[in-house]
RNA sequence: GGCCCCAUCGUCUAACGGUUAGGACAUCACUCUUUCAAGGUGGUAAUACGGGUUCGAUUCCCGUUGGGGUCACCA
């Protein structure tokens, strides 16, 4: 039990589809906030847009959460299920005198907008149906014309103490007469969420910086509605590399994607914490519980931040190289099926401990594994061509000599220390430089520059294999 | 355009009036390996600009510039 007076937030996407990496770092911030302060953190889906709104994309959303290790305490609820309440909030204010019946249809309200002065982005409802009299409105909805709900905006100044940003001060007379209730009584958007945050007792609402224009709606509803206003907190954008907003078109947007290309929950998670927030001092790696245990809102930053895969995968690689071959085995093993490599009962271990220092995510690793159980799938990378145009004929000629130096030794002496002396001693006696002898055989065998120790690496794709690939590369 | 938000290395950030402006990613060099990486060590690199306030401004105030968000019977 959360103890008495303890904060209550909720994350609230909607499902279209995926979660967004912003939502995803909105959704971990509240995580972050509710365990820290022993609060509840409160999972809702905003599906009142019914057509664009399926279970699978809810499950979608859970499931990018629940891979994330971000539990909600309560729901999932559905905002779709709670349109009588969002019906009357709206019907309460409008007996108040606090909304007004709107007959304008979406077409008339074109119109008004296309003739506004200033343009259509200046549009501003001129209240041309709150001047209707009483006979008037009795007449028409006597005879049936529709009407909206719309919430009269007082001119008053709105100001909050935001949790991240400091005092923001609007003023009620820059805001327009919202619609809360639309023409067939569904409700509209800034309705519904603060009709259902009263109803959830939600304290402080941590979200995107883009909902700032609509707190002082909100606010003002509030006000209306005789409802305490929460603690709000606007977390900032997330930018791609050119600036821009973070969109589909600067590729993965979804925390979905990060999972198929092989980035770990735990480092996803790290990652996105440190977008925005810092814990102050100079860590980075940081445990789920070193981050709660560090968190605060005073210390989440003002300022959008980009997104730098570049760093994700640098952090990945940490998480990776920390993490024992037994516990990436099973993560790699779905990855090398769905490749068609089947390891049989080798064991995987060796294999893995061998390239996992030198991978940054999931995939790669299983993409190298595969390599050293069967080298014949190994596709020349850019930087092995480039070797091997450098080389010219001396690529081929060298994997000669090394076949030359390699095939006398037996199976029982096919050992790292061996198979290094081996060569060791063709290098001295042909006077060639180890390294044009050693890079060869990398290429030959991975088709890339990187590999572990060559020696090891010709132990871990074993010496039948090995010597039967490297003769047939130096044959062309 | 109106309203609102923001501004420290290329990127993520630390410094809550006094620091040689710190760390991390990336980058460059060196170093280990008579092999590639990883690792280790070191380097390059920032307070947008202009005014104030102050003994002293990255830090506080104002302006300029630049960037961003938002202006629906979408969420």
């Amino acid at each position: 039990m959360p103890p008495p007076g303890a904060p209550r937030v909720r994350f609230a996407p909607s499902p279209t589809g995926f979660l967004h990496v912003g939502g995803a770092r909105t959704a971990l911030f509240n995580w972050l906030y509710a365990r820290k302060t022993g609060g509840t953190f409160v999972l809702r889906i905003e599906d009142t847009d019914q057509a664009r709104s399926t279970e699978a994309h809810t499950q979608v959303i859970l499931d990018g959460l629940r891979w994330l290790g971000i539990s909600w305490d309560e729901g999932p609820f559905f905002q779709g299920a709670e349109v009588a309440r969002h019906q009357r909030d709206a019907d309460r204010l409008l007996a108040a005198g606090q909304a007004y019946r709107c007959f304008c249809t979406k077409e008339d309200l074109e119109q008004q907008r296309a003739r506004a002065p200033g343009g259509a982005e200046t549009f501003k409802y001129d209240r041309r149906c709150l001047r209707l009299d009483q006979a008037e409105i009795d007449r028409r909805v006597a005879a049936g014309q529709p009407y909206a709900i719309r919430f009269l905006m007082p001119a008053e100044e709105i100001a909050w103490d935001d949790a991240v940003h400091g005092v923001i001060t609007w003023h009620g007379r820059d805001l327009d007469d919202l619609v809360i209730l639309r023409s067939n009584r569904t409700p509209i958007y800034n309705l519904a969420v603060v009709s259902d945050d009263i109803a959830m007792g939600i304290t402080h609402v941590l979200r995107g910086d883009d909902h700032i224009s609509n707190t002082p709606k909100q606010i003002a509803l509030y006000r209306a509605l005789g409802a305490s206003v929460p603690r709000f907190g606007h977390v900032p954008m997330i930018l791609g590399p050119d600036g821009k907003k973070l969109s589909k078109r600067h590729g993965a947007t979804a925390v979905g994607d990060y999972q198929h290309q092989g980035i770990l929950p735990a480092a996803m998670r790290n990652f996105l914490a440190l977008l925005g927030w810092s814990p102050g001092d100079d860590r980075e790696i940081m445990t789920a519980a070193e981050l709660i245990a560090a968190f605060s809102l005073e210390a989440i930053q003002k300022k959008a931040a980009v997104f730098d895969f570049t760093k994700l995968e640098w952090m990945n690689g940490q998480y990776l190289s920390a993490l024992p071959a037994a516990a990436i085995e099973p993560l790699i093993r779905p990855a090398l099926a769905s490749m068609g490599v089947d390891p049989g009962d080798r064991p995987m271990g060796p294999i893995i401990d061998a390239v996992k220092s030198r991978a940054r995510t999931v995939t790669q690793l299983a993409e190298r594994a595969a390599v050293r159980i069967d080298p014949t799938r190994a596709k020349v990378e850019p930087k092995g061509i480039a070797l091997i145009e450098k080389m010219g004929p001396k690529y081929r000629e060298n994997l000669g000599h090394a076949v030359t130096a390699l095939s006398p030794l037996g199976s029982t002496e096919w050992t790292a220390d061996s198979i290094l002396a081996a060569i060791k001693g063709a290098g001295e006696r042909l006077e060639i430089k180890l390294a044009d002898l050693m890079q060869p055989i990398r290429v030959a065998l991975t088709g890339d520059t990187v590999s572990e120790p060559v020696n090891e690496l010709l132990v871990a794709v074993g010496r039948t294999t090995a010597l039967t690939v490297l003769e047939r590369a130096a044959r062309g």
